[in-house]
DNA sequence: GTATAAGATATATTTATATTACATCTTTTG
DNA sequence: CAAAAGATGTAATATAAATATATCTTATAC
């Protein structure tokens, strides 16, 4: 039970980028400062700015910036737009079929609830929140 | 964010067993009735008997039966054995390194409350709630 | 207007993990 | 003691995640 590195990644990125607002900042810069493939990174901000989340500029002296202040960045919605699906539980794929003989089982329901409650807990918090008591490195 | 086929496949056991609480059951049985591999199910028995779910005894006439009432079965318990670990990001897996630049920063402790939130949840049914509403079958 | 620095995109390869399969052993009862 | 059932360990396969490589597009600086 763990959200994947791509999502971990995501949330690492924003946090940096947080943590400089003024200036843009390169994937090159932040792939070195964590040790982690560029090329996934790369990936990954791309993602970040499709879903809004952050402001990428091509060409010489571009980068990527916070496109909201961290106070306006739900840490839940990080990981919605990130994991690509909560299917907690096998019958919650609509690919699958249905359960050979449980159709109406709680299971489903429960684990509905339980993803919900779980992801209440990521929105309860934003960037900022996140970010207070971090001292600053550069 | 999805549990493992492992995990569902322990949960479907233990419903399967509920429903039939008089007799023996075997894994072959369990594996047929479901569609699924015969020795994967054997681990995730093995283990639901190690943890005190399910008693399984060996030789002629043996099988499986629920070793508490249904009421006292508690799905986030199931869940807790199964999963064999609750690394939510990557800063949880006491293998890993500190994370470099931000030892002190709120996504672990958030995470840790999601994770609780979530399985919070889950403890709040037990087996025989998520059973409700079943129609026998057989 | 060309060179360069940056992100965008697609494909392939590698790695990790989950799942399944196979083989053999142990226990228990008829 | 034979057969039926679970126990255990190892190997193979499948799936998904992560990484690597290559090429393309955009924008700025000179």
């Amino acid at each position: 039970m763990q959200i994947t590195s791509y999502t971990d990644y995501a949330l690492r990125v924003l946090i940096y980028l947080a943590r400089s607002p003024e200036k843009q900042t390169t994937i090159t810069e932040i792939a070195e400062f964590f040790n982690i493939s560029r090329n996934h990174l790369v990936k990954v901000v791309h993602q970040l700015g499709s879903k809004g989340f952050v402001k990428t500029t091509r060409g010489k002296g571009g980068g990527l910036a916070l496109q909201r202040p961290p106070e306006l960045i739900r840490i839940g919605d990080v990981v919605r737009c990130m994991e690509n699906h909560f299917n907690w539980v096998e019958c919650f794929d609509p690919a699958q079929q249905e359960c050979r003989l449980l159709p109406n089982c709680g299971l489903k329901q429960l684990f509905a609830r339980a993803g919900i409650a779980y992801l209440d807990i990521l929105d309860s918090a934003t960037l900022a929140d996140v970010l207070l008591g971090i001292t600053t490195i550069d």
